[in-house]
RNA sequence: GGAGGGGUUCCCGAGCGGCCAAAGGGGGCAGACUGUAAAUCUGCUGGCGCAGCCUUCGCUGGUUCAAAUCCAGCCCCCUCCA
């Protein structure tokens, strides 16, 4: 008995940043494993971002981890605190959403989040159900569980207070919806990165107020992006989606940087983490070297969302293209239309601006000076080339852009 | 309501009458290298059939041989005071 909660604790361990406090969670998981009753394990979701890339997906592993020991997984969707925006980070206000929004986001939260979870042993929920029947006397309630002076402990609160920057009463309203949400479903852990670390804390404070058996909060860390530095963020540009094609997953995680991939094997993989530990010593001993331990990551990823098949072929192609400089399997073919045609001739940079591999003829040039672009393996240097364009004539411009005539 | 500061090329940020397509950094792209779309080094990074020309510095108009730089009006952002 003792050796099974050390076991699972061990398993949530994995990867996290805090357990607070983690004799609450020993203690919890001990009881559930006396009574059978499993742990409600709660994540909230911001329905207004429904496209999941894989920094959304650690926390997600994370809920895996506790389902498969059992335990109840719930997902929030905040359809009712999206009216208000969260302040998290930032002070921009959210769009607010119409219901056929928040339904077609929930939608593809489903679907996304299938991938990793066991949706069929997902409950899903919306904080509507809850918050938004409360009366203005039991919003003044809330409101009196907690203090100003706590809240303004807040990070961003304390930063935005200090820099004279304004904060709106009602941004002071999320952490305790966030918080209410956990006395509603009566939550037993709550799942976040460590910047919900403070609403997590939140949580717990309500429940205690309303009599409630405090949660526990466990954060995991905040993903860095492709780039290596700043947290994986859609608008950076850094980041993977889940649903983007095979080819290009398994393409931009191997411009992972080398440093990176211990940590996108611990968090982002299914890997059992004496894996993880052993691909790590490979690599510390020389034994593996780091481009195929990269393999072996965007492989395992794009099996995850695409299936073996699927990584199998993107792992082929990958060689073929990078390591072999070989052409691409299939490459998107091109026609030359008859009025770029000069005596049956097409000057080059033209070709590649109708083809769209590059935007303008200056960048052609360009990358023609730079001896970017190969006409049927050859390359070109003369930015004045032009060619008679036959049927089946190969033009890479660059790296990855590739073009065929037909 | 009052006082001040600012809006520059993808982003940050210099420039404050000609030498400005505009420093520097970031990002991006390319080449070399590495049998990695890693790291490192180097170069490029407004457009145009390009040793020349055209368009950019919040918007509109003006001064001048010449304006991102000076003047006027307008729009937007920020700080301080109330």
């Amino acid at each position: 008995m003792k050796r099974e909660v050390e076991r699972q604790l061990e398993h949530i361990r994995r990867g996290t940043v805090e357990i607070i406090p983690e004799e609450e969670l020993a203690a919890k998981l001990a009881r559930s494993l006396a009574t059978g009753r499993p742990l409600r394990v709660k994540l909230g979701l911001d329905p207004t971002a429904p496209d999941i890339h894989l920094g959304h997906t650690v926390v997600l592993h994370k809920l895996r981890h506790f389902q498969e020991l059992g335990h109840q997984v719930v997902l929030v969707l905040g359809d009712f605190t999206a009216r208000i925006g969260d302040p998290t980070g930032k002070s921009e206000t959210r769009k607010q959403l119409s219901e056929e929004e928040v339904q077609a986001n929930a939608r593809t939260y489903r679907e996304q989040v299938g991938k990793i979870l066991d949706i069929e042993k997902t409950e899903i929920r919306f904080n509507s159900e809850w918050l938004a029947p409360l009366t203005f006397a039991q919003v003044i309630d809330l409101a009196s569980r907690y203090t100003v002076a706590r809240m303004l402990e807040r990070d961003d609160f304390a930063r935005r207070f200090r820099e004279g920057s304004p904060i709106a009463i009602h941004e002071f309203l999320y952490p305790l919806m966030q918080g209410y949400d956990s006395v509603a479903l009566e939550a037993d852990v709550e799942l976040g990165g460590t910047d919900q670390k403070f609403n997590l804390l939140v949580g717990r404070t309500l429940q205690k107020e309303y009599g409630r058996e405090p949660q526990v909060a466990v954060t995991v860390p905040l993903l860095e992006g492709l780039d290596g530095v700043q947290k994986m963020s859609k608008s950076l540009g850094n980041y993977v989606g889940i649903t983007e094609p095979p080819g290009e997953m398994y393409g931009k995680l191997m411009s992972l940087p080398d440093e990176l991939m211990l940590r996108y094997f611990e968090l982002v993989t299914p890997l059992p983490a004496g894996e993880v530990v052993r691909i790590g010593r490979e690599l510390d001993a020389g034994t593996l070297h780091p481009r195929d331990a990269k393999m072996l990551l965007a492989r395992t990823v794009v099996t995850l969302y695409w299936g073996e098949e699927a990584a199998v072929r993107a792992e082929a192609e990958f060689r073929r293209v990078f390591s072999e400089r070989h052409l691409p399997s299939e490459i998107p073919s091109f026609a030359v239309p008859a009025d770029a045609l000069r005596e049956g001739r097409v000057w080059l940079p033209r070709l590649m601006v109708l083809a769209g591999l590059v935007p303008s003829t200056s960048e052609a040039r360009r990358l023609i000076r730079q001896g970017g672009v190969e006409v049927d393996g050859e390359k070109v240097e003369d930015p004045e080339y032009e060619l008679e364009p036959r049927a089946g004539t190969v033009i890479r411009a660059g790296k990855r852009k590739f073009v065929r005539l037909s």
